[in-house]
RNA sequence: GCUCAGAUGGUGGAACUGGUAGACACGCAGGACUUAAAAUCCUGUUCCCGUAAACGGAGUGCGGGUUCGAUUCCCGCUCUGAGUACCA
């Protein structure tokens, strides 16, 4: 029979899908081999044919080292939380879950039947609870640790707080935010919770903060920095402004060093590594501090670390062995000390410039970096080394989020300071001898310094170092490493992502108990943020956390996150609390606040109930309100009177306990005494909390208003006002859950774990799985992950392994990027007639010229090679049925470009079109056969058929001229076992470089030699099986077994044995080439030595004739190569 | 601007450590089979000179260099693609 592909490629599908042939072993003494593909978002339009590139080649991988004896994990499942389902769902109401599946299914489908290896047993989904119950567990190890600098890995933060305990905060050296307090172990004892825990979280690993994110409209979410590109959102190309909002941060800088180390051990692309550097950006310099020099009353002699900070301006140097050419300080126009820097005089111009700064956007601001703009500030600072007296200039080509956001600015060094200098007149001073400046800045760093003071004539490794050390001795700065990479925002204001597992109780983020995972992403009503701007989850009815089944949670506080504007605190003595204690005074948070009030009366719980029970109606001698709102807390009783606050607790867990603390502190400090009583003391034996009440209420004095803040005054009376005096009906009230979702990288930072156990139900991977699969061995997929998956992947993987809870400090060891294909484009020309307007001829591609014409996009399924089908065409639209062609020699050549693969120019190949043709073996073969894997390359179909005559060929071999299967068990020849062992070397080098290309070639050679030969010996030709079968397995299997093997035994038997006595030969034909250039071919044995070489080819009539009767000066013989003759 | 990658026939590409440049495939041309077309098979196919052949010359983006010999190594330049950008 002649070759059948589609029966055969069914066939085999569908055996390997019963079989389970490629489920990879969990306990074997084989070694293991991990190959992966980079994690897909299974999008709706499908595939189409530059998609599987990379698993077409990471799938013959695969199957070679099965074949070599390996135990290989070949897995592939779903990065499947993301916008596009979300928009999708936005805009037909759609469930994501259902778009997602629709997309699973069509995709799947499209792998089928390419025929891939795949352990399918092993399918991940990101967006599966049994999935993200692990994404939500690694997130809560985040948040349980900080980074210790001094062992260099991440540490759990109770040994943190042991520390805290123990030594208070000398002799830690951690990652954390700028702004940590000093404190001592009794001082850190008497803090409390609520200080305590506001200090942690400046040094978790995980952590909400106020940050400066990329917001962007109309997504209605935050962005990664790797999600924008030139200041609109890679997805969908929307406008991307900066905005302040409390955000989930990961302190991913913590492992900036280890990120750029670890980039030497791994086998990457040079090009991808070198993105991740500059991503992480380290630069080695020095802190520098200058003094404003119109502080009055300064001392100059004084410390610098007695100013206060508001009068000492820091700048980071790469050059601090140019300090003394520095002339001028820039500060960024967002420089908090800007306002207090500027003299009267320059106030003007100070306002003015920062006005126009802050309208230009940020794609302006970088089309302009040409335009020199600056303003001076009035003041000046003093030189810390040099004593120098130098201006204070702000401008825009600082950026306040790098460094300080202040430079000392010295023109003979740096270009831009250059510019700025000579448009602003201001000084330039030469400090090296060699510098050359006339012109523009001379970077140098040979030469000896000049005009610098005690550096003078040393070199600048001596000079860097003398001017640290200096700075060090007098407290005027410090050694300092600075990166560029700043912490990822770690929040998304979006539906369809994983829930972050965390509730708020008195504005402070909790992790819910890890028995409570997965935390469940609940159905809203819509997939749109809510009419007060909260992300889609506010829609969620009924959605919050009930810590423990049995206990009851007291009351109800209001949810944290961005509603909850953070606002400096004025008052002096709470400026460290920043950030904790909100102020509630605004109108929005009011409505909220009541909300929650008048819910928590109608549900009170039944200690709540009883208690109210005695304490309302003056019953105390005291009025009393509940569930009273106190600037962003709710009491559950409080009499304002004598400024108590009754607060009734459950059972909680530690968190709650901590958290219980914190809100006492913040009710202390607006001025109220806190008692406490758990339910079950108000149940058992309620008198004797109504006495205790009593008491305090007694003992109290009234409280003075006039002694509060204005702020908390107009807060108290504007909440609540009636307060606590109604009454409701039961039911049990819980905490707000944090309402934004995890980013589209969470699921993948962590997923190839996932795959060595995918379906453990009691850890993320276990221990054994992990011990044995280590890490994977080869990664292929794009370089569009450069900065985002492949950075965060290696940051969780370093944090894992930092827990102990894996082994590799890289997950990736070798890695590949599959090029781009490009898609072809083919166009038609349209004739434009004198008066401009387009006909309805069409004029072939050689004869544009002679015309006027406009191009157009045709579709490159109706053009063959270049020349246009003109009947389809016609049908193609109707507009063109009756066009008119001009054509050349009979034929309509269309005009070719290479642009992006899509729908909208017409130039999209589908691989199930292609399958449908020629079948899956052609397609794999044939996209490894258009070129290195790595190249980008335009999608060309025209080769396709030379594959699919290659396929027939091979298929051939094994049949007689009536296609019928016939092999001989006659010896194989010499010739035969030649090219059979020519072709399983090649194989093996190619495989092993990743040449896929060249391997496809040789198989062409080998099966054109081998039909030559008349070969269709059963051995030959079953060990051709065996050598083939990784890239064109459907064929394949189906010749294995017509040659008697037994059915799926194929993937698993042995590679063939490279022999190469097989390829010995006796004679070469060496060329001859005179002064380098060959001139004929020589046949001579291989055994033959140089000088004997040399003696036949000197008598040869043949060379003789070359050489024209001269003496050759030389002759060059490299046995078994070349024989050169110089005359 | 900076960083990285790349440039070989009409096209995709091959040449692994400096050793016969253009393998393999597409396309094209000619031929066989056929009433014809498709399919299949055979031959040729870097360019230039030469009517064909033998033969001769040039040739791996451009200009130099090292070498007996360079697509490969070195220096300078041009162009293309990718990334990145007032990063101090």
């Amino acid at each position: 029979m002649d070759y059948q592909f589609k029966d055969i490629e069914k066939k085999w599908q569908k055996f390997w899908a019963d079989n389970q042939t490629f489920k990879a072993e969990d306990k074997t003494t084989k070694p293991k081999y991990y190959v992966l593909d980079m994690f897909p978002y299974p999008s709706g339009a499908g595939l189409h044919v530059g998609h599987p590139l990379g698993y077409i080649a990471s799938d013959i991988f695969a199957r070679y080292k099965r074949l070599k004896g390996f135990n290989v994990l070949h897995p592939m499942g779903y990065d499947s939380f993301g916008l596009p389902a979300e928009q999708y769902a936005i805009q037909t109401g759609q469930h994501p879950v259902v778009t997602t599946e629709d997309n699973i299914a069509t995709y799947r489908r499209q792998l089928d039947q390419i025929g891939f290896s795949f352990d399918w047993s092993r399918e991940v989904r990101t967006s599966s609870p049994d999935y993200y119950k692990w994404t939500q567990w690694i997130f809560m190890q985040l948040f349980n640790s900080w980074y210790n600098k001094d062992a260099d890995k991440a540490e759990s933060i109770a040994k943190l707080v042991k520390h805290f305990e123990q030594n208070g905060s000398a002799g830690i050296n951690a990652v954390c935010d700028e702004e940590i307090l000093s404190f001592t172990a009794d001082a850190w004892k008497v803090m409390s919770n609520q200080e305590q825990q506001a200090e942690l979280l400046k040094y978790r690993l995980t952590y909400l903060r106020e940050s400066t994110v990329n917001w962007c409209a109309a997504l209605g979410t935050v962005l990664a920095n790797d999600e924008v590109k030139d200041g609109f959102s890679e997805r969908g190309g929307y406008p991307v402004e900066q905005k302040k909002m409390m955000q989930w941060s990961m302190r991913i800088t913590a492992y900036a060093d280890r990120l750029l180390k670890g980039l030497d051990t791994i086998d990457w692309p040079e090009p991808l590594k070198e993105m991740q550097r500059n991503w992480i950006g380290k630069s080695v310099g020095a802190l520098v501090r200058f003094r404003i020099s119109d502080f009055p009353f300064r001392n100059l002699n004084a410390p610098y670390d007695n100013e206060p900070t508001s009068k000492v301006i820091e700048v980071f140097t790469t050059r601090a062995d140019t300090i003394f050419g520095t002339t001028f300080l820039v500060l960024a126009p967002e420089h908090e000390l800007v306002a207090s820097l500027t003299t009267p005089e320059q106030k003007g111009d100070i306002e003015a410039y920062i006005a126009q700064a802050k309208k230009k956007s940020e794609l302006e601001r970088m089309a302009d970096a040409k335009t020199v703009s600056g303003a001076f500030t009035g003041s000046f600072a003093i030189n810390p080394v040099s004593g120098e007296k130098v201006q204070i200039w702000i401008a825009d080509y600082v950026l306040a989020g790098y460094g300080t956001g202040a430079v000392m600015a010295v023109p003979s060094g740096d270009q831009r300071d250059y510019l700025f200098a000579k448009h602003y007149n201001l000084p330039i001073i030469q400090i090296i001898d060699i510098q050359k400046i006339e012109t523009e800045a001379d970077p140098t760093k040979e030469g000896h310094y000049v005009n610098s003071g005690f550096i003078n004539g040393l070199t600048y490794k001596e000079a860097t170092a003398a001017v640290v050390a200096k700075l060090e001795e007098i407290g005027a700065g410090k050694a300092k490493v600075n990166f560029r990479m700043r912490d990822a925002i770690f929040g998304r204001q979006r539906y369809w992502g994983e829930p972050v597992p965390v509730y708020f109780k008195d504005d402070l983020p909790h992790l819910i108990e890890e028995k409570d995972l997965p935390l469940v992403l609940p159905e809203v009503d819509k997939y749109l943020p809510t009419e007060s701007g909260e992300p889609p989850l506010a829609r969620a009815e009924g959605w919050k956390y009930k810590p423990g089944a049995s206990s009851v949670a007291p009351s109800k506080s209001p949810p944290g996150g961005e509603t909850l504007a953070a606002r400096a605190d004025s008052n002096e003595d709470t400026a460290h609390l920043t950030g904790i204690y909100r102020e509630a005074a605004d109108s929005a948070l009011y409505e909220q606040l009541k909300d929650f009030s008048s819910d928590n009366r109608k549900n009170p719980t039944e200690a709540e109930d009883v208690l109210w029970q005695l304490l309302r109606n003056n019953q105390t001698g005291h009025k009393i309100r509940r569930q009273h709102a106190i600037d962003a807390y709710i009491a559950d009783f409080v009499s304002l009177q004598k400024g108590l606050v009754i607060e009734l607790d459950g059972h909680h867990h530690k968190l709650n306990k901590e958290a219980d603390n914190i809100r006492t502190e913040a009710l202390n400090h607006f001025g109220f005494t806190v008692i406490r009583f758990t339910n079950d003391e108000v149940l058992n034996n309620s008198q004797k909390v109504i006495e205790q009440i009593k008491d305090k209420l007694d003992s109290l004095a009234d409280r003075d208003l006039s002694k509060l803040s204005d702020t908390f005054t107009k807060s108290e009376v504007q909440v609540s006002p009636t307060g606590g005096d109604l009454e409701g009906a039961s039911a049990d009230a819980a905490y707000e859950y944090e309402l934004s979702t995890m980013p589209g990288w969470a699921g993948s930072s962590w997923y190839w774990y996932r795959y060595m156990d995918a379906n453990n139900d009691k850890e993320f991977a276990s221990q054994e799985a992990i011990t044995y699969w280590k890490d994977v061995d080869l990664y292929i997929g794009g370089s569009e992950h450069a900065t985002g998956h492949l950075l965060y992947s290696r940051f969780w993987n370093k944090f894992l392994k930092d827990l102990n809870l894996v082994i590799e400090e890289e997950p990736f060891k070798k890695l590949i990027n599959q090029g781009m294909i490009q898609g072809r484009s083919n166009f038609v020309y349209r004739l434009i007639d004198e008066e401009g307007r387009s006909t309805n001829t069409l004029i072939s591609h050689g004869l544009i010229k002679q015309y006027k014409t406009s191009p157009l996009h045709v579709d490159v399924n109706i053009v063959d090679n270049e020349v246009l089908n003109i009947n389809k065409f016609k049908e193609w639209r109707p507009e063109y049925a009756d066009a008119e062609f001009i054509l050349e020699n009979g034929k309509y050549i269309c005009g070719v470009e290479v642009e992006k693969m899509s729908k909208s120019k017409f130039n999209v190949v589908n691989p199930d079109d292609l399958i449908e043709r020629y079948g899956a073996d052609t397609l794999r073969m044939y996209e490894m056969f258009l070129g290195p894997l790595e190249q980008s390359k335009p999608w060309n179909t025209n080769g396709i058929e030379g594959v699919f005559k290659f396929l027939r060929k091979f298929w051939r071999l094994f049949h007689n001229d009536a296609w019928e299967f016939s092999v001989s068990t006659n010896e194989p020849s010499k010739a035969e076992l030649k090219s059979l062992h020519k072709i399983i070397r090649k194989v093996e080098e190619d495989v092993e470089r990743f040449s896929f290309n060249t391997s496809v070639s040789s198989f062409m050679i080998a099966v054109n030699e081998l039909t030559d030969l008349k070969c269709n010996n059963k051995a030959i030709l079953q060990d051709l099986v065996v050598i083939l079968s990784p890239y064109a397995p459907h064929i394949c299997e189906e010749l294995w077994t017509l040659l008697g093997n037994e059915a799926g035994t194929l993937s698993y038997t042995a590679f063939p044995k490279f022999n190469s006595a097989y390829l010995v030969e006796d004679d070469f034909a060496y060329p001859i080439s005179i002064n380098g250039k060959t001139k004929l071919n020589l046949n001579m044995p291989l055994s033959l030595e140089p000088k004997d070489i040399e003696a036949m080819v000197l008598a040869s009539a043949d060379v003789q004739k070359y050489l024209d009767n001269k003496t050759p000066k030389k002759i060059i013989v490299v046995k078994g190569r070349i024989v050169n003759i110089v005359l």
